[in-house]
DNA sequence: GCCGTTTTCGGCCCGACTGTTTTCAGTCG
């Protein structure tokens, strides 16, 4: 897959252009052309091999063009033109905040400054002093800036920054001039990761929100404070945003507030087209305020349904809902049961019975406890003398529980030719069985995608776990050739997994896309290890809906008999 | 460099805040 190599190479092509200071729209097509590519759920080789590569969005003759020749030649010369005549190092430099592409020539021009170490010593010694435009509270932002791009300004996961966003609405919503909050940016969007949270609030006084936003205990700096918008950053060095708007704007302060950013210029470019302005005070007819209370009233006036804020991405989904052809999204009630988690019989932290008692707490009318296989000795995988024994005592508690059912499942390994680590007379007994890597993710994509694609084969298993193995902050997904195994899975009736666990997120959101386009229906499993974890399960839901997924594509929104029915290969 | 129920040429989203400015460019989202 050659997407995100040639959404890299685009990305650097844009940044580079910036600094030579060529045509802003040509930079734009750049960055708009990366920013589909990114987000297309299929190959680009097969828009290639099929002749349509115009028909991605942003991509005309000339850049088509360009991305045939990296997949033919590896290399586009353009690319490698504009590489040779910056210096390398400089585009690390618009990795600063404060410092875009216009300072980055000064720099360069004025002082000859290559990459951030040379934009250090420079500072260090005073020589940019005396350059135009550049005075002392320029060079101490440049300076906050380097420090915090040392200590890497990484992403948050969705789940941390849910629980930032959290912190900071019910701070805030102890100040009576707040009439209104919400959440908006990539996190009302649900992103898997979150770089830093915008919080929207609705008041008369916004002078003293913004006081108030600026002095709460959790802030260590201000970065920027106005009369309506003030920017923060935490002492755990996440950056929060706060905007101010009055009532009849709060629909269209959260909708502008909440983006995606191309998805914002999208529906202006439409707004226009209907003889509107759009902006985050509302819609505009000839300097007239005709919408902007609610976001549901935004889109009525612009002629298509509400998009909900998990797919404002601009992938498609602005041209669906001017055709009224939008999916129906899951949500969360859609959820009847978990099907991935651990009990104390492996790794888990509570028993089988604490886990059914947490799953009925949340309404489930089922949960499956998959607890690790025999040669899973790291997480204490179960031999068959203990299976029987956890057989035992699941039957018993079945018939102690009412209205609510435990499957008897297992996570079980698949090895390195793709076999299963319990014989099949131990497989059939079980109500469900997921199948997982743990072991040997650095082989070879063929010999990967040969063991997933033969455990799918396997007429015992139900579900594969975690399908690429991707693991937040420890390791990329592994190499596997993820549309032969949703072939694979397509044609046994195998179902991929959603694993709502924070780290994991595995089948992500293109993924899911890409599983549904192909047919194949998933399965959300929190992977819970303890029974508070099993709340992980929002996570997963988010996914999904990310994911372009309904009620219909997910195995566990079915009642139990129809699941059971369901899964027999 | 892309794109077209106004257009195949001439447009291309819109505004807040900062730091440096006597009116605005740069950065950010």
């Amino acid at each position: 897959m050659k997407n995100l190599e040639i959404v890299r190479i685009f990305r650097d092509i844009a940044q580079i252009l910036q600094i030579k200071g060529g045509n802003v729209f040509r930079i734009r097509a750049y960055e708009r052309a990366a920013q589909n590519i990114e987000g297309l759920s299929q190959d680009i080789e097969d828009f290639i091999k099929e002749d349509r590569l115009t028909e991605v969005p942003g991509i005309g003759k000339d850049l088509s063009e360009r991305i045939k020749e990296l997949v033919g030649t590896g290399k586009i010369k353009m690319y490698e033109d504009l590489k040779k005549s910056i210096p390398e190092g400089l585009l690390d430099l618009l990795e600063i905040p404060s410092v875009g592409p216009r300072t980055a020539k000064l720099l360069y021009e004025k002082l000859k400054i290559k990459n951030i170490p040379g934009l250090e010593k420079a500072i260090k010694k005073n020589k940019l002093r005396g350059i135009f435009g550049i005075k002392e509270k320029t060079i101490e932002n440049m300076l906050k800036g380097i420090e915090l791009v040392k200590r890497g300004r990484e992403r948050m996961t969705l789940a941390q920054a849910i629980q930032v966003g959290e912190e900071f609405l019910s701070a805030l919503n102890k100040f009576p001039e707040v009439k209104r909050i919400a959440v908006a940016g990539s996190l009302r969007r649900q992103k898997e990761t979150v770089r830093d949270i915008d919080i929207l609030v609705v008041s008369d006084e916004p002078k003293k929100i913004m006081a108030e936003f600026s002095g709460l205990k959790a802030v260590k700096e201000v970065l920027a404070e106005g009369e309506t918008k003030a920017s923060i950053r935490t002492r755990d060095d996440v950056q929060v945003d706060c905007r101010v708007v009055e009532q009849r704007s709060f629909g269209a302060a959260l909708l502008y507030f909440t983006g995606s950013k191309n998805f914002n210029i999208k529906l202006r470019q439409a707004a226009i087209r209907k003889g509107l302005k759009l902006n985050e005070y509302g819609i505009f007819r000839k300097g007239k305020f005709i919408a902007g209370r609610t976001e549901e009233e935004m889109f009525k006036v612009l002629g298509m349904p509400y998009v909900e804020p998990e797919l404002r991405e601009d992938n498609g989904e602005i041209e669906l809902a001017q055709e009224s052809k939008l999916p129906e999204l899951i949500e969360p009630k859609d959820i009847k049961g978990d099907l991935h988690t651990h009990s104390k019989w492996s790794d888990g932290g509570n028993t089988i019975e604490e886990m059914a008692r947490a799953a009925g707490d949340l309404g489930y009318s089922y949960i499956a406890i998959t607890d690790h296989s025999r040669s899973l000795r790291i997480a204490r995988g179960l031999t068959t003398a203990d299976l029987r024994k956890k057989k035992n005592e699941i039957d018993k508690i079945n018939k102690k529980l009412k209205g609510f059912r435990l499957l008897y499942g297992t996570e079980a390994e698949i090895d390195s030719g793709g076999r299963l680590d319990y014989k099949d007379g131990v497989l059939k007994e079980f109500d469900i069985v997921i199948a997982a890597i743990h072991s040997g993710f650095k082989q070879p994509k063929e010999q990967l995608t040969r063991r997933m694609v033969k455990a799918c084969t396997n007429k015992y298993v139900h579900i594969i776990a975690h399908p690429t193995g991707r693991l937040w902050g420890v390791r990329e997904a592994y190499d596997i050739d993820l549309d032969a195994v949703l072939e694979a899975a397509k044609e046994t009736n195998t179902h991929l997994e959603i694993n709502a666990f924070t780290q994991r997120l595995d089948l992500n959101d293109l993924n899911c896309r890409r599983a549904k386009e192909k047919g194949v229906k998933l399965a959300l499993g929190t992977d819970a290890h303890a029974a508070e974890q099993l709340s992980a399960m929002k996570l997963g839901v988010s996914v999904a809906r990310r994911g372009w997924l309904g009620k219909e594509d997910v195995l566990n929104t079915l009642p139990l008999e129809e699941l059971l029915k369901e899964i027999k290969k």
